[in-house]
DNA sequence: TATATTTGACCGTT
DNA sequence: AACGGTCAAATATA
């Protein structure tokens, strides 16, 4: 990766993710011996500082700011998006093992329709679509296929928006996806996600209803075109506070819940709490132009 | 019985 | 012809 005078931006996220990565394993493993609340409250804090940090630089790609990092840290250019369907792509990592049988989903219900061996690949790619593809001409797909360089990491391509309703998953009732090369259930976590046009933006693997891919990746303008807009998703403070957090609240069907990969492997849905989610917002007006 | 997965065949693109 | 993506019959599972 060139660096070119300035901060690299890939870098900075890079790290960033992977520090986040490093205090959910952490609040994974002290969970079940953490008694006080200010423990608690210390790691939660820790990872709401990694998620601003990264909304603040996702926020600042979509303004244009893009000073702060080398020009050369921007790959690809906006792709026309004529008539293809959307396309982006995710890592996650697994985390299997005992205890850890957690669910894994990303809150859609995926029909496996193929294999593949993929030249060049250590290992096989594997097609989904959405279970209601005939039932309501659902088009979206998605490929899942193991790293070649760190098997516990599967990149999952998705193609296409959904255009269902789906049926509100439920806590631990919901279907678990098998993953292929003898994984069997896993659980897992977002490591990094990228899109074809705007690689720096971090895609939710949430569920966005009958939105466009453009409201994964602006999420916030949406927010603003929308008045009626989800109003009790949003934080009463200021409505920029929004812009802080990770996941897409975009969601019309679900509108109590968002998605989540949980360290515990409990629940991908889960309630809002709103103390929660006031304290976990940080007022970037400051940083905006 | 209904739904999901497996896997070889088929097809379009390069 | 090789490759990647999809189809669909056979099989597995709930």
């Amino acid at each position: 990766m060139e660096k070119v005078g300035t901060l690299d931006k890939k870098t900075v996220i890079s790290e960033l993710t992977q520090g986040k990565e490093l205090a959910n394993e952490l609040k994974k493993q002290l969970y079940p011996i953490m008694t006080s609340p200010e423990a608690c409250g210390l790691v939660d804090k820790i990872l709401s500082s990694y998620d601003n940090a990264l909304s603040l630089i996702n926020c600042m790609a979509l303004l244009g700011n893009e000073n702060l990092f080398s020009p050369n840290s921007l790959q690809g250019s906006p792709r026309s998006e004529g008539k293809t369907s959307p396309r982006w792509s995710e890592q996650v990592r697994v985390c299997s093992g005992p205890g850890l049988d957690g669910q894994v989903n990303d809150a859609y219900n995926w029909r496996k329709y193929g294999q593949k061996d993929i030249l060049g690949a250590n290992h096989p790619r594997a097609y989904y679509r959405c279970t209601h593809r005939h039932t309501q001409g659902c088009l979206a797909t998605k490929q899942v296929q193991k790293m070649d360089d760190d098997p516990s990491i599967f990149e999952v391509i998705y193609k296409g928006n959904h255009s269902c309703i789906q049926q509100r998953l439920k806590k631990k009732e919901e279907k678990t996806e098998r993953y292929e090369a003898g994984l069997g259930e896993v659980k897992i976590q977002e490591v990094h996600s990228k899109e074809e046009s705007h690689p720096f933006i971090s895609f939710p693997s949430t569920p966005v209803e009958s939105e466009t891919v453009e409201a994964h990746i602006f999420p916030e303008l949406l927010n603003f075109s929308k008045p009626n807009y989800s109003p009790q998703l949003l934080s009463p403070a200021t409505s920029e506070s929004y812009l802080t957090q990770s996941p897409c609240l975009v969601n019309d069907f679900w509108p109590e819940t968002i998605s989540h990969s949980t360290p515990l492997g409990e629940d991908l849905d889960f309630l809002i709490d709103q103390e929660d989610f006031e304290s976990n917002f940080i007022d970037i007006s400051d940083y905006l132009p």
